[in-house]
DNA sequence: GCCACGCTTCGGTCGCGGCCGAAGCGTCGA
DNA sequence: TCGACGCTTCGGCCGCGACCGAAGCGTGGC
């Protein structure tokens, strides 16, 4: 019985808004600083730091000191997984506020999920290959055709590199603004590294929403036939 | 920013241990009536009713109204995996507790997980199978050998249906007691569900663990070599 | 029709924990 | 050496929510 009182006491650390808030902003695997999460969370920098102690504590976030700053980031994939997990079910909970139009719109065009992409981009992505037959994305699995290893492999991705490390290969994320799902796993990290190589996409200072750029938008078009 | 006011809002939810335990005692899938629930919760009926009336609100418990009893059960396979989730981070938050000694040896030897097994039952199974070539379970994602598939239609399993449904058809899935990964997904549910027929173990009443009837313990070590 | 039973609703108590102001500690730059 | 800065610690306030006793409601059995 005395079991999952571990449980309770790791939910109940994520049931706070604000430290909520701190994670959420943390999703991204970026490292931030004890202000900067402050901020997020929208509590002052001294509230802030009890709840970043409480969950450096409990081993969800990771400590890396330079100079007087502190970095705070998500410790192991786990928590973010764990994070997206809840999300999962937080938005088939009863639409208090409705989904996602209080959303701000940069975020749900396109943002980052753990390493992977989200929002209208990840979504468009993911439905883009499966329109070609290069991917198919059941509610729980992936696979990745035979012609989409070529396709991928074509357009840059060490997809050998992928199957490789020891996490999933190719996983379905369902997308919290879109309710649709996006590509997740390794294949989805390579596909998104590939796009910040390519400087496709670029990161928004404070937050996890991503810019497209003007390359982006046409490599995007040309190669994958999506239009954002 | 709002965003993810959901998100602490499920979680703190989960966040109560009496509301974790009432989880928990569902997590195998069967439905229970709400005096079962307080009991488990460990608190009295009028406050589990409270519990119970958030959790159903929220779209995590469904109910079912039979006679003078009300069955609650887990809403989806999606609350399940949820409740994975955050025990796969709570059982690497640090040990105010130490690990797994004072958990009920029942349940540490035979247990299921959410629809498939786990405990030493469970993970001895995985390694056993992963020992003679027929599964191959990585920290994210797993496969069944060609050898494999050949290996478990043989046992009994109708591996058609199994890659059919839309869910994981091969997954692992942390064990918390055994700190090793134990065989979930489809085919998981798939091999747990042909035990149960074999009649090779039994639930037991109240409680998650099962137990390994005397032609379970002949069959499994004979057909998978597997000694508990 | 009656009571027993399972469960829920209501009302009031109480303790935990989030919050911020003030003060303290370490680091950087001049 | 001094002050500015980033962050944490301490102390006290306050509100939310878990809890149970008592009462109410519907179902089933006799």
């Amino acid at each position: 019985m005395k079991e999952d009182s571990r449980l309770a006491e790791i939910a109940a650390l994520v049931g706070d808004p604000a430290r909520a808030n701190i994670l959420t902003a943390l999703l991204d695997g970026r490292a931030l600083t004890a202000g900067e999460l402050a901020y997020f969370a929208g509590v002052s920098p001294q509230t802030a730091s009890g709840h970043l102690a409480k969950l450096t504590e409990s081993r969800m976030l990771a400590l890396h000191k330079q100079g007087r700053h502190r970095y705070y980031r998500l410790a192991t994939p786990q928590v973010g997984r764990m994070i997206e997990g809840i999300m999962e079910v937080a938005i088939a909970a009863p639409e208090r506020y409705r989904p996602a139009s209080k959303v701000d719109p940069a975020l749900r065009t396109a943002r980052t999920c753990y390493d992977h992409f989200a929002g209208r981009l990840g979504v468009g992505l993911a439905e883009a290959l499966g329109a070609r037959g290069h991917l198919v994305l059941a509610e729980e699995a992936g696979e990745v055709t035979e012609a989409g290893i070529e396709f991928l492999s074509g357009f840059g991705l060490d997809l050998a590199e992928a199957r490789r490390c020891r996490r999933a290969y190719c996983r379905p994320c369902l997308d919290w603004t879109e309710r649709r799902p996006h590509l997740g796993g390794a294949i989805g990290a390579a596909l998104a590294a590939r796009c910040f190589a390519l400087r496709w996409v670029e990161r928004q200072r404070d937050s996890r929403a991503l810019t497209i750029t003007a390359a982006g938008r046409r490599g995007l078009d040309e190669v994958f036939g999506l239009r954002l």
